[in-house]
DNA sequence: CCGAGAGTTGACCGACCGGTCGACTTGTTC
DNA sequence: GAACAAGTCGACCGGTCGGTCAACTCTCGG
């Protein structure tokens, strides 16, 4: 049983790394079972299909960060607005160690995965879709309190929360387009002048 | 010799089509062919590779680009800040245009390949990043004006272009991710609230 | 000690991939 | 009309793709 845990566990976090420093489409079967040591028919006895495997993958990286960094990021301790840095500091110190140690920046799995399947697969793009509503919805929360709090002046909160989840991965996007963390560093800290006015209610 | 540049062209163009509509790896030349009416040595007389394919293909459509919507976005006669929600709007119509047509919505090509390609492939990367700077400079270029005109306090014009750019390739991705242009439009206009102050010169 | 189910193995499948090649047609030039 | 280059054609190549399968081992309850 242990065994067991361990082959699926394997093939999961090999397939997730292969698939975030290259892309789904690059990254064939045999390859995610030669480097995670399991044989093809092991690998079919725990997923059904490659895409299986996708949604699994995505739902481990899901639940890591959840319980990782953007459970860290959006620590009710810290002051709102701080929160965001945070992120922002997270984002920028995942991408330079990856790419010191890789070479090359890998980007956001979710951001990856959403440009390269969502036009192809419907089932795949609405799992990545619910991962970026639950982000927006972290960001939302601190939104709302640094209102109520008084730190920011009144604002429609869930859109320019969509805003915020959007500039990062855009800010993600441009940096591995320029393969230089470095991008995150310097733009990401712009994240907190986004504003979108709450409409107009008479 | 016309019938030369048709060949050429219309191969082109189905590739330009296929890999903007799904993506580069899910794209065989075959199709290409097929879609194209273009026996497989014709394709090879024109493009050695698959890789000079899609080079040829982010330089058409930046070509296009630069002398279509972007060059009317961006044109000197417009107030700087209209440019922005020209752009914008030229985003969103297309985006909508497209999943009207097809049901889903394509994105950005230039993002897609970004994120699809550039940790496998450097001269493509490369060539992106290349068209992501010159529409940067566009940005900035719009950004000195209206700092000029008074319209805009002072700040770093040429990050805050780079931003402004991140921003809307963020917006797509996920109005992409939601298949709903609609975020493009809601999400949109907030480009213009984005800034990034001077760095401090004492 | 038996049987059953979970897990493992690796050969095998048809389809498809990007790319090659030699034969052929067409248009141009002298 | 000979000569040549440009363009066209489609069969063919080795390799890889996602996926299948029957046979095997291991573990553990009864």
């Amino acid at each position: 049983m242990n065994q067991t845990l361990d082959t699926r566990t394997r093939i999961l976090s090999t397939a997730r790394e292969l698939f975030h420093g290259r892309s789904y489409a690059d990254v064939g079967i045999k390859e995610i079972c030669e480097l995670a040591q399991v044989q093809k028919g092991s690998f079919y006895h725990f997923f059904p299909s490659k895409q299986d495997l996708a949604m699994a993958v995505i739902d481990n990286m899901a639940d890591d960060w959840a319980h990782g960094f953007v459970a860290e990021a959006f620590d009710r301790d810290l002051p709102p607005l701080e929160r965001l840095d945070y992120l922002v500091d997270a984002a920028y110190y995942w991408q330079k160690a990856a790419k010191d140690l890789e070479g090359r920046m890998p980007g956001c799995l979710f951001g990856n995965l959403a440009l390269e399947i969502s036009t192809r697969d419907e089932v795949i793009r609405a799992r990545i879709n619910a991962v970026f509503e639950k982000a927006s919805a972290r960001f939302d929360e601190t939104l709302e309190e640094a209102v109520s709090m008084g730190l920011m002046p009144a604002l429609d909160t869930a859109a320019t929360a969509q805003a915020m989840l959007a500039y990062l991965e855009g800010v993600i996007l441009l940096a591995k387009s320029r393969n230089d963390p470095e991008v995150v560093r310097i733009l990401g800290p712009a994240i907190k002048t986004l504003r979108i006015e709450l409409p107009l209610t008479n």
